[in-house]
DNA sequence: TTGCTCCTCACGTCACGTGAGGTGGC
DNA sequence: TTGCTCCTCACGTCACGTGAGGTGGC
């Protein structure tokens, strides 16, 4: 009257893999690091699943899907006969990293939509110039950690463009008269010299002033990016103004510090 | 004029590293497979870098933040002098790929914070039957699709209840009016018997009516996790109900398929 | 001479996938 | 006898991490 399926029933591989949508194979993982062996073997060393097998398996199945790795759940099915503060601490960081990642998975596609917005509106022509500015973004990141990128993406907000990307044509503009300013041989005290280093310091408060502490940690980073990296920016730069000539980044950048020393008294 | 780094400058692989945050290893791995290589050695065999490597180097790891495999980064370095198709599609490829991926991550977070909510209240008393209800879930979403749940949901939406845990509780009233009918003696003809039998089809048809197609996807999906699985079903009902004595699981749906078969004339 | 950087093996990671070669039960 | 299922090795995956043991340059 119990009907034909008793506590003596036994499971090939083949039918517990299908039962579970798992492959034979991981089964026989799951055997081999002893989270879920079959209780017996037949003569010819099949494994044979008893009801406990098959109750330890779908536990296993189920946590799964939370993402746990299998140690952790071998613990908590080590644990949770008595209580489930081990599952629940698995779980709750488990959320937390879920949380995390979704961050960053939605912050990864919004610039790749970004990104093949602009390749199929054909604003870049250049295939060069293009990987070039995804080199200067990912360079920017490096150094500008994801609190500061926020906070200057605030200060200086445009729809569809980036933190980043509005930092550097500024700086592309300025760069740009720095360089007249030297070709044209124009003194560094020379109120014209001056006048630009007034607006070069005027478009960098432009992103500052939200917070002491984090306009120091941006004046940091950026100068640990030219540090660092003074070479590859240099080349960028030469190549995004299209300079050639005698003068030079190196140049222009001395040049620029120069007039700001004269400008503060030497 | 130039500056002080002229094309010649050459860098060791412990400044490359500190330039672009990657590790010495993750360096000398790129060289073994090929996609970055320092085009010199020292006479001691150290790797020097040369502005050409550099280049390479930061278009890499710009190509590595969008979750390129560096074998798809490196076709892309390969074709995208001349164009940017394969980027393109790369990306494009990507994308899709990110959607599906933050669709997972959003539903399974909801259902973590769900059993998190239900832990901290601690709703659920007995750790044995949490882990029970858990392994029921998984086997429901084994046998019905991600398409066939957001369907069965829509036609019974409980807020805080989904619809894997409506359905059982549904079925669980009746199989338990079904048992009393069997020790009662009730034969299948019965008035009584009949007006089960009625409810019974009347709530699985609660959950029907939207779709034919689907509707047949869910009676097979059902039948098959039945078949499949009956052995742990079984169980499961009988401890969540809490059955013991002569009448079993298979003894009501036995009687219920009589009921069913007697009430459309045999 | 002492640190620090650099070198080349080479095994480990995580959860299996994928054959290779062979046996068992209907 | 023929399929189908089952078995045990054992290497491969992907992008490095992590020593082990040794050399080079200031």
């Amino acid at each position: 009257v119990t009907g034909e399926e008793g506590a003596d029933r036994r499971w090939s591989i083949g039918e517990l893999a299908r039962a579970t949508g798992l492959t034979v194979r991981t089964l026989h993982h799951y055997d081999e690091i002893g989270l879920v062996s079959a209780g017996e073997r037949t003569d010819a060393g099949h494994r044979r699943y008893t009801a406990t097998d098959l109750h330890r398996l779908y536990r296993v199945r189920a946590l799964r899907r939370f993402g746990l790795s299998l140690e952790e759940i071998a613990s908590v099915l080590r644990d949770s006969t008595e209580d489930l503060t081990t599952l629940h601490d698995l779980l709750a960081t488990q959320l937390a990293e879920l949380d995390i990642h979704a961050n960053r998975i939605s912050q990864l596609r919004q610039q790749i939509a970004d990104l093949l917005g602009k390749l199929d509106r054909s604003i870049v022509p250049d295939p060069e110039q293009f990987l070039t500015t995804l080199e200067m973004i990912s360079l920017f990141e490096t150094y500008f950690a994801e609190e500061l990128r926020d906070y200057l993406e605030q200060r200086r907000a445009e729809p569809g463009v980036s933190a980043t990307e509005a930092m550097l044509a500024d700086w592309l503009v300025l760069a740009e008269e720095a360089r007249q300013c030297v070709r044209a041989g124009i003194p560094v005290d020379d109120p014209r010299a001056q006048d630009l280093c007034r607006r070069w310091t005027t478009i960098l408060e432009a992103f500052q002033g939200g917070s002491e502490a984090l306009d120091e940690q941006v004046r940091t980073a950026a100068h640990s990016m030219w540090v660092d990296n003074e070479a590859r920016l240099s080349a960028y730069l030469t190549s995004r103004l299209g300079w050639s000539g005698p003068v030079g980044v190196a140049d222009v950048v001395g040049y620029v510090r120069r007039v700001r020393d004269a400008g503060t008294g030497r």
